[in-house]
DNA sequence: ATCGTAAATATACAGTGTCAATCTGTTGAG
DNA sequence: CTCAACAGATTGACACTGTATATTTACGAT
């Protein structure tokens, strides 16, 4: 039997490989990103990534999948924070996700603003998704019920979502006038939001 | 003297060249429109583009710079339509958005989601985004001075501008859960924040 | 030592944007 | 009418891309 490759040895280089695909897939696109290039940052040949990957949208996804199972284990580890508190947990969650995605504007840009050519055929990749979206509207749903906000918690959701993305997109895009105006804006949309919320149907 | 090509023929390619480029553009993204395709849908060389636009990236500046135009237009004319009525005029801003979003979401993607590789590049680019942003903040102004709105007019601008862009994103890379959902959810984004920008700071 | 085979590499191909050289066709001057 | 001059279109390269296929390398079992 000639050598083979370890489970974890294939794991390694997976995730050197990941690492390195990962802020230049988020800075350049998908296209801009070569295999040559990667190859030359692996310091290995440039078929050998092939032995790991399908092919390079398969890279893609892999990183996008990790970038969605990080992002939501951080809205999950916040939510699970302020257990006790209803309105603290949805602020929670709130500041996760922006922070978040300040804070790892590589993933942010891959889960939302990267497009995959053929999502549906990575099945995990639809699996982080959902993961993340879940506990999203989990706090919000937990407000409803409790009284706190009034409407349709689905859809409460999806607009506390649609403001919050359109905020990071334009902050990240640096349509946003000034760096510092960021925290200032978000305020305000969460002051218009919650305010809005609150006032019964 | 040989012959020269008149302002109005150039005028005529260009226009060609940019209404087939202009969809390609916005749904295949920057990278996977080929100059050869497009030569190929106008019936010339692959090079003859080249005489028009300095190369493919002054194309896509020409397609969005057309796109921030429409736009632009767009809105002022809803704004102008409905010039007695503060509030209708608002609103009748805040729909053109939506509206010219979903007719043309080529045009809306080209704005804003298509990436361009060098924008300080094309300086008419510039003017015309500023042209549209300045409409959008314009009526929202004039609502915060009437007394209608309370707030930093810039500010309430920013917010609206976010969960709008934010909803439309959402709607074009098919994350709202079905078609008729995205009025619904439209409406619900716009109650939430009518209701917290006309309440007391 | 040598054989079998997994892993890595080398080669090759059809595609890309676009530079540079070439060709084509119109037009004004003689 | 002829013809040179030159704008505009085309062709042919070149260095790049992703990746299929062929080849080489290197290691464990005999």
């Amino acid at each position: 039997m000639p050598r083979s490759l370890s489970a974890e040895q294939v794991e390694d280089f997976r995730a050197r490989l990941c690492e390195v695909a990962q802020h230049r897939f988020a800075t350049q696109g998908r296209d801009a990103v070569t295999m040559r290039q990667l190859a030359d940052a692996l310091g290995c040949s440039p078929m050998t990534p092939y032995r790991y990957f399908r092919n390079k949208d398969e890279i893609l996804a892999a990183v996008r999948t990790a970038a969605f199972d990080r992002f939501a284990e951080a809205l999950e580890e916040a939510a699970a924070q302020a257990r006790g508190d209803l309105r603290a947990a949805g602020q929670a969650v709130g500041q996760a996700y922006v922070r978040f995605a300040l804070g790892d504007p590589d993933a942010y840009r891959l889960m939302f603003d990267v497009a995959q050519p053929d999502p549906e055929r990575y099945p995990e990749l639809g699996r982080a998704s959902t993961r993340a979206r879940r506990t999203m509207s989990a706090s919000l749903e937990a407000l409803v019920k409790a009284g706190v906000f009034h409407g349709d918690p689905e859809l409460l959701g999806l607009a506390f979502w649609s403001a919050m993305h359109g905020l990071v997109m334009l902050h990240l895009a640096g349509k946003l006038p000034a760096d510092r105006a960021f925290e200032t804006v978000r305020s305000e949309v969460m002051r218009l939001l919650v305010t809005g919320a609150s006032s019964a149907v």
